[in-house]
DNA sequence: TGATTTACTGAAAGCGCTTTCGGAGATCTT
DNA sequence: AAGATCTCCGAAAGCGCTTTCAGTAAATCA
C-alpha cells in the first residue's frame, strides 16, 4: 500500500507523467482510451495524488483555515458554551469561505505543543483563543509567531491585540445587587473555575459589591467545574451543613444553576422561596426547565460571530490596529430568584 | 500587501533563496548578521512562507485531518447531540494525532459543494458522515471518489461502507409499548426532521407497535424539529386541540420533550400524571430537570468516538471490509412518565 | 608564508504535480 | 498527392520552498 506517485504510474503506463496527468484531470486532447486505461490504473494501484503538490503547481497556496483549539479538561466540550460559540465561529467563517479545524490536546501533549504543529503542518493560518488565562501563554505565543489571533476574553495585559469579552465585573455586581435588593443576607457564590480569567472578575465583582454594602450580608464561595453535577454537589454540601443555608446562589454557569436547583429541590426547599439562584449563560434550556432559570445573558453565539469577525478583519489587514469589544451583560428575570407563595404552587405553574 | 515570498525577499537583501530560507529556518551555517538581517526583512515585509511549498519540499505530503461537514438547517450547532458527538471524535482523533475539520454549508451553497471543495483544497482526506439520508448523495459522492468515509446512520442501501447507528427501531418499540403498558390509549408523537433516517425508523417502530396492539390504541403524530420551541409548539397546539389530549407522547429528542412538559405546564396539567412524556438521547440535563425526563438513551459521545474509531481503521487499511455497529438503546426510566399523587405534590419533590 | 581549517554563502537539484507548447502521425481537403 | 487540419501525446518549465554540495574568503596553524 505504498504511497504510489505521478511518475510510478506514469511509467507504469508506459506514458509519461503530463499524459497522466491530463488524463486524470479529463482533458479534452487525452484519447477516451487513454483516459479510460489510465484512470483504471490509478483506482487499481490506488493512487492518490499529493494535494500539496497540487496546490502548488496551481498556484493555490492559501490555507483559509482557522483554528480553535480547546482548551483541556474542564468539561470542555459537553458545555453548551463550546456547542453555540463553534456555531456562531462556523458560520462567520462559513460566509468567508473559511473554515474551522477544531482540536484539542490528547492527554500528553501541551496545549502550546498543538499550536505549533497546526502550523508547521500547514492546518492553520489564524486562531481563535478562548476562555484566556491571567497570563496566557498562547497568546504570547501567537504574538511572537506573528500569527493572526483574536481572544474570547482577556489576559492581564491585553492591549496590544483584539479581543471580545463580556463585562463580567459588572454582570457580577449587577447579580449581586439585585440579591441585595431582595433582600438576601447570606450569599453564595459558585465560581467556574479560577484558572479562567473571567472566573476571578466574576468573583472580584460580588465581592466588591458585597463589601460594599456592609457587615450585614455574607457570602460564601466555592469553585465548581461549570457542570450541572458540579452546582448539585456544592449545593447540597452547603444545605447539609451546619451554618445556615446561603439565601441566594449566583451560579457561574446555567448548568450548574440546575444542579444547585435539583439540589435544593432535593431537600424539599423550593427554589425562588427558599433559596434564590441566578445562573449565567442563558443557555437554551434555561427558560424551558421549571422554574425558569433567572440568569445573566451571555451573548455566546454572537460572541462567537463577533470575534470571528474581528479575526476576519485582522486577516484582510494585517497592518489594523486591536479591536476590543466589551459586551454588556443582561440579566434575564425568571422565576428561579421569585418568591412564590406556598400554598399556591399549582397556579404558580399556570404561570 | 502583496504576498512576497522567498526569491523576492532575497533579491531585496541581495541575497540567494537558499541563504534566506536556511537563516529563517535558523541553520547553524549562517553568520548571526545575516540571519538577524534577513530575520528582520522578513519580518518587515510580513513575508510568510508559503505552507504549501515548504510541505512538499519537506516532503510531509500527509494531510491527516477528518472533517465533519455539519449538515445545513435544523437546528444544527446548537443541537446538544452536536457538541457530545464532536467531543466524541475529538476525543479519538486526539489520541491519533488527527484534526478535525468542521464546516457547515453557507446559505447559497450545495453540501456536496462543500465536499468537493474540502478535497479540493486539500483540507481533508476523510469524512464523518452524519444524519444519513434514505438516499444520500453524500455517501454515493465519496464512494465514487474513494475517500474513506464512515457515517453515523445508515442509508437505504448501507452494506458496502461503515456505519454506526442506533436502533430506533427496537428502541421505538420500547417506548410504544412502555406507554401501552403503563395504560395509555391516546399516544402521540413529536418526530425529529423526516429527512433523517432515523426519523423513519423511529416512527415505523411506534407505529408498528401500536398496530399490533390492537385498535383502541390511538395514534396523532407530528414533525418536529428537534429544538425546545418546536416541541414546546407541537404540545401546545395539541392540548388547544378540539380532540382530547394525548395521554402520552414520544419525544424524538430530549430538548422537545423539555418544550413539550413546559407546555403541559402550562396548561395547568400534570407532567407524569396527566400526560407521560417519553424524551430520547438523554442529554445531559435531562436527569436535571424536573421531573426527571425518561428518555431512550443514545450514547452520543461514544457514538463519536466508535465512529471515529472505525474511520481510524479503515484509514489504517484501506481494504478492510466494513464494519458495520448497531447500537442497542436503553430506557432510562425517571419521573417524566410516572404518575404521582396529585395532592402530594411537595412530598414529590421531596423524591 | 604557504597549507589547512573554518565560516559562510551560492548553485543546483528536487519535492509531485500542472500546463503550455510543439511535434508526430493520422485524417481530411482540393 | 501535397498541403492543411486534427488528434493525441511528450518535453519542459515552472509552483515556492528545502537541502546537499561545492566553492570562496577569511582565519588559523605550523
Amino acid at each position: 500500500m505504498a504511497a504510489i506517485n505521478l511518475k510510478q504510474l506514469a511509467l507504469h503506463l508506459g506514458l509519461t507523467p503530463s499524459t497522466v496527468s491530463r488524463a486524470l484531470n479529463n482533458y479534452s486532447d487525452i484519447s477516451a482510451d487513454t483516459r479510460r486505461r489510465v484512470q483504471e490504473a490509478a483506482k487499481e494501484l490506488n493512487y492518490r495524488p499529493s494535494r500539496v503538490a497540487q496546490q502548488l503547481a496551481r498556484g493555490q497556496s492559501r490555507v483559509d483555515t482557522v483554528a480553535y483549539v480547546v482548551p483541556p479538561g474542564v468539561h470542555r466540550f459537553s458545555d453548551p458554551f463550546f456547542a453555540s460559540f463553534i456555531a456562531g465561529v462556523g458560520d462567520a467563517l462559513a460566509s468567508a469561505e473559511r473554515d474551522l479545524l477544531i482540536t484539542t490536546p490528547s492527554c500528553q501533549i501541551s496545549e502550546l505543543e498543538v499550536y505549533r504543529r497546526l502550523l508547521r503542518e500547514n492546518k492553520a493560518n489564524a486562531f481563535i483563543v478562548t476562555r484566556t488565562r491571567p497570563q496566557d501563554e498562547r497568546v504570547k505565543f501567537l504574538k511572537e509567531k506573528n500569527i493572526p489571533f483574536v481572544c474570547h476574553g482577556r489576559t492581564t495585559r491585553s492591549k496590544d491585540y483584539s479581543w471580545y469579552d463580556v463585562d463580567m465585573l459588572s454582570g457580577a455586581k449587577l447579580v449581586a445587587n439585585r440579591f441585595i435588593e431582595q433582600g438576601h443576607k447570606r450569599l453564595a457564590l459558585i465560581t467556574p473555575p479560577t484558572m479562567f480569567n473571567f472566573s476571578r472578575l466574576l468573583e472580584q465583582g460580588f465581592r466588591q459589591t458585597i463589601k460594599k454594602a456592609g457587615d450585614e450580608i455574607t457570602m460564601q464561595c466555592e469553585e465548581g467545574t461549570m457542570s450541572e453535577s458540579s452546582g448539585f454537589d456544592i449545593t447540597y454540601r452547603w444545605l447539609n451543613a451546619a451554618e445556615a443555608n446561603p439565601e441566594a446562589i449566583f451560579c457561574g454557569s446555567d448548568a450548574m444553576a440546575i444542579g444547585a436547583m435539583q439540589a435544593i429541590q432535593q431537600h424539599g426547599l423550593l427554589v425562588g422561596t427558599d433559596i434564590a439562584i441566578i445562573g449565567y449563560g442563558d443557555f437554551p434550556l434555561a427558560s424551558y426547565v421549571t422554574p425558569g432559570i433567572t440568569t445573566l445573558r451571555q451573548p455566546i453565539s454572537s460572541a462567537g460571530e463577533q470575534v470571528t469577525r474581528m479575526l476576519l478583519r485582522n486577516l484582510a489587514d494585517p497592518d489594523r490596529a486591536p479591536e476590543h469589544i466589551l459586551q454588556p451583560l443582561q440579566l434575564i428575570e425568571r422565576d428561579s430568584d421569585r418568591r412564590v407563595d406556598r400554598n399556591n404552587l399549582l397556579e404558580l405553574r399556570r404561570k
